[in-house]
DNA sequence: ACAAAAATATGAGATATCTCACATTTTGAG
DNA sequence: CTCAAAATGTGAGATATCTCATATTTTTGT
């Protein structure tokens, strides 16, 4: 991890102004933190001394179980924030935050700025938004997750992620993302390709007929 | 559903008074609402007019899929907001919320207190931590769901409901919620009676053996 | 450039979970 | 009280998904 000093995190600061989203002058106190890809923002476990948000970059949420299973929660992109919860609660299970790409974050220190953040209307109306979507999310991905197999799943993510008419995620992060074992993923994964949906190239995937990868998709939709 | 005037209401107000969840006087604004069991108080697909507060009992969440299935994504007690979401969002698809006991809520009318609310720190701060416990919440659930089978899942369920040393809820809530088929449910309680952890006593089944269910469901918490 | 680690791949058998069909019991509205 | 609806209960076969073993290919650190 650098942190960047001076002309590069005057640069940055103003390049990527988040002085709209706090009543207070924040500038002075955020650090400007970049990671390098794979790197991790945070520890499983650990508590964080900053609240983040990401003005460049992807990265993962992940949790380890007692069985060894780890499940990748969540992707965080741009103008995400990241130690929320640490903030808003004194006990908390940390969970990890690993760079999947270069990453850049605006690093708010939690000891000299947790009591004003917690007095600022315009950062607290942000927040409460963010964070009213990630529950929405979640509940949409548990009861998804719960109703319908992972082909249909596999159909919504493959079209919300294809670049170009291409599928090319790795598959030991999907799994962890869907949940499934690696067998089991192939195994959808070549019956897509049997069906016609999807035609192998290498290690991408073609799309060739979206029509009904949409279908299956379309059943997680609500009623 | 009842609305109380007069004299109910200013008692109901005056005994659970929720002035300190904002900063403005919000009293003069709120209604007080009583739901009988089973009634609905918002309806799926329906935008709510208030905010409501829960006083007194206990409601579901429920959202219907495409396929026909429902789940019960989560339960709601006293002291819980419903319909925070369609304050926050525009566009929202509104989850229906059904009482499972008599329920008496405070009603914020969003049409004139939308703007106040918004601006208050007070209620923004209060809100934000509900909500990052509810996506923490349903973040665990998830990739629960997706790590473990419904023996831990439901272990856990049985000793979080059980009412002294009896678990008396009805399967087909619980099949909603753990997001399982009745037949599977069953299947599962019946194993849990074989091995001696619970015994069947009419509809009810009481608690035999803490120790092997503290086992099953210690494995959901985190490493 | 090379060895180790990570990712990809595939087969075969096991298990968790679902669907459907049907019978019985309990509950609630009128 | 009565009847229909809801909840409970059971069997049998189907399917979704997992585990494990093992092989090949790709990526990464040094």
């Amino acid at each position: 991890m650098k942190v960047y000093k001076n002309e590069k995190r005057k640069d940055y600061l103003k390049e990527h102004s988040i002085a709209h989203l706090f009543s207070f002058p924040i500038e002075e106190f955020i650090e400007v933190h970049e990671y390098q890809r794979d790197e991790w923002i945070i520890q499983e476990g650990t508590r964080p001394d900053f609240l983040f948000f990401v003005i460049e970059g992807k990265a993962k949420i992940y949790v380890t179980h007692h069985n060894g299973k780890v499940s990748l929660i969540n992707f965080i992109n741009a103008n995400d924030y990241i130690g929320e919860m640490e903030l808003l609660h004194e006990v908390y299970y940390t969970k990890g935050i690993q760079t999947s790409t270069k990453t850049i974050c605006f690093a708010i220190p939690l000891h000299r700025c947790r009591t004003q953040l917690l007095e600022d209307v315009t950062f607290l109306r942000e927040l409460t938004k963010f964070l009213s979507v990630k529950a929405t999310q979640m509940a949409a991905k548990y009861s998804q997750s719960l109703a319908f197999p992972l082909e249909n799943r596999l159909a919504d993510f493959i079209l919300q992620t294809a670049d170009e008419g291409f599928y090319k995620e790795k598959h030991v992060t999907v799994c962890d993302f869907l949940g499934v074992s690696y067998r089991h993923l192939l195994h959808v994964l070549a019956q897509f390709c049997d069906k016609g949906y999807l035609q192998k190239e290498g290690r991408h995937y073609r799309i060739q007929q979206y029509q009904p990868l949409y279908e299956l998709a379309g059943v997680l939709r609500n009623k």
